[in-house]
DNA sequence: CCCACTTTTCCCCACTTTTAACCACCTTCC
DNA sequence: GGAAGGTGGTTAAAAGTGGGGAAAAGTGGG
């Protein structure tokens, strides 16, 4: 449907410094627009950053599902709005990220960097190594039934 | 639809003075017309701001609506032309806003903007704690349905 | 109907804090 | 040893806030 989604490949460590900048890995810089939205996921475990496009791409998708009413998707756009911000990084490729969000979340010095697909993902050290433990079942799982 | 709807993107904590003025966040300024709409929400909650253009949108959308009676209607726009008021930015980019109106929804000193789709709100710090602890489960429910 | 007088509105200036652009350095990898 | 990637710091510009004062608008009395 809509032209290509960009898929940010692998994890890196980089550090937040006092300025609340982060570098964005060189690979995922390349060809990609220098605007970002930057949200907080809806458990506060990690950030979410991704094109003004992936966004609007998103919120269609909300817009469209059938399986919310439209209460739900109202408050729904309250809050993502609301929860979301833009961000543009530098002539060095770092993003300069809210305070406040990185609070909510735990961001501080050194964070992991999860690439996904459309989006990337900012993570908390530790946070991250639990998120992935639990993970790891169900992926190895999906893994032996798809024979990999 | 229409053209494109002014995207007003995060929250900001900023202070109504003792001449009624409070400063829109200059994220929110650029781009934007110096002109407002100012109304209180109907449970007396917040201060709705949004372009005359998205005004008329509005008013459109209600006039539309099939499933409201001609009554309801008459007595709902009353009620909305009542509640609103123009304003104007100044050269700072700061809006005054009505007396009344302020102290309807209980806005004095440090207050938050509140970013959504074609207007912003102004909320009492404590108000909006409340209510978006109160919003957020739904918020969550729908972001899991999309897959957020 | 006109003239003081008060009140409100708006424009400007000044100050502080925050943001963003720029430069410099160190490390790693060809 | 050069180039590219990541990090740290400096500095100029922009954003947010407070307040003074002139113009405009409202108010009351002669």
């Amino acid at each position: 449907m809509q032209p290509e989604q960009r898929f940010y490949a692998g994890e890196f460590r980089h550090f937040i410094d006092e300025k609340n900048r982060i570098t964005i890995p060189a690979r995922w810089r390349r060809g990609s627009a220098e605007e970002f939205i930057v949200l907080a996921e809806a458990t506060h475990q990690f950030l979410l950053v991704m094109s003004p496009e992936e966004f609007s791409r998103m919120s269609a998708a909300a817009e469209a599902d059938a399986n919310v009413s439209a209460r739900d998707k109202r408050v729904f756009f309250r809050q993502l709005h609301a929860r979301s911000q833009h961000t543009t990084a530098d002539k060095q490729g770092r993003l300069v990220l809210p305070v406040d969000l990185c609070q909510k979340v735990g961001l501080k010095g050194e964070v992991i960097l999860v690439g996904g697909r459309g989006r990337f993902e900012i993570w908390n050290l530790q946070k991250r190594k639990r998120a992935d433990e639990e993970e790891t079942p169900t992926y190895q799982h999906v893994a032996n039934v798809i024979g990999l």
